[in-house]
DNA sequence: ACTATGGTGGACTGTGCAGTCCATTTTCGG
DNA sequence: CCGAAAATGGACTGCACAGTCCACCATAGT
């Protein structure tokens, strides 16, 4: 064998990764143990340090890494074009949707406070995740200038900055109280807002 | 003896829970330990467990709610009296100011997201902080209103659960970035547009 | 002074969990 | 086929940590 991997050992890799996923959005990062993702992977010890020869922290980086692409992913294919008003609700429809499905289980509030903290790994993974995510809010943002739906005194990344934090105090609310009311009114608002900086300057 | 604890003993017992407090935020909750507590107080476990009979989730709650009645505290006077806009501005001074000076030891996120989950109590006091919160940013919009200095058809329940969110998600950002630049550009963005509100409609 | 109750210290225990190790099976190149 | 490397299973180890237990000290009421 040549490669590391054979077909087989990444189906396994990938099988471990996702689990896990599951297992820590449903119990916590702290909570969960290997045990825990083994019996719910069908896997051995033996395969997990296998691949993950760092043990739990290198598991956890690479569930972050797959998390945090999820989470643009899911947002797709709005948040890749928000060159229209229609564009920009369909989207928070589909913010609200995904985050209220999720319930308080969030893939990334865990791994956020938990890992994020002690291994550097994780929270390059968390600041390259918001970081992504406001370039798109911003690039949105310019879109609606350049079709003259909004002035071009808005500065577009201070607002994509505002309204990205709206969501994670939205999603951060929504996992404490269980409720989407501020998710919702942090987005309407926050969106609201923003039309009404177009007319006003107009 | 008379009364349950004797001054000695209540004196101990807040030393536990600020020491407690001081540990868990350096810390976070999942990884700070008993022992740590023990050492930072210097108590023994004969103590703590005195005092604490249910053992660490009875104190973890105890710290909850002292650090969430702290976190109001540290916003007063300015929060209890937003009449004005100056008022508004001191306090978005204020809460900044506290949260840098936080840097990335957030006292409630990692109860938010470890015990909250878990044990109904810690949860509790989270929404209770948060009610609690919302309803004084509720009211000094509502003062702002009566004060003429914005229009009666803003409506101040959204509008603070917006402001709260918006909040909650700097603070959040700002734990794991270590920047705190999305907390201001919310706060910043929040009060703007709440004042473009009022000129608005008028 | 003495005695009951509360406060304090720290050794001890049990367990849950990450991580190790090796024996066995499967896969792949030649 | 056959040998080597990869994949798998699971018993085993060590330890960190919550929680127990009990012996000793301090204080307050009579």
């Amino acid at each position: 064998m040549r490669g590391e991997l054979t077909a087989k050992g990444r189906a396994t890799r990938t099988r471990i990764v996702e689990g896990a996923a599951a297992v820590l959005r449903e119990k916590g990062a702290a909570s969960a143990t290997l045990d825990d993702i083994l019996a719910h992977t069908s896997t051995s010890k033996g395969q997990l340090f296998h691949y993950f020869p760092a043990g739990k922290d290198e598991l956890l980086v690479a569930v972050a890494q797959f998390e945090a692409d999820q989470v643009l992913e899911d947002q797709q294919p709005y948040l890749g074009c928000l060159d229209s008003w229609e564009a920009w609700e369909q989207w928070r429809d589909v913010v609200i949707k995904r985050y209220e499905a999720q319930g308080d289980q969030c893939p990334l509030g865990s791994l956020f406070l938990q890992i994020g903290r002690s291994t550097p790994g994780t929270r390059a993974i968390v600041i390259e995740l918001l970081h992504r995510w406001q370039e798109s809010l911003a690039a949105g943002i310019r879109e609606l200038q350049a079709a003259g739906l909004l002035p071009a005194d808005v500065d577009a990344d201070v607002r994509a900055a505002a309204l990205l934090a709206a969501i994670q105090g939205g999603v951060s609310i929504l996992l404490s109280t269980g409720r989407s009311t501020h998710l919702r009114a942090a987005l309407d608002q926050g969106i609201e807002d923003l039309r009404r900086a177009g007319r006003a300057a107009v």
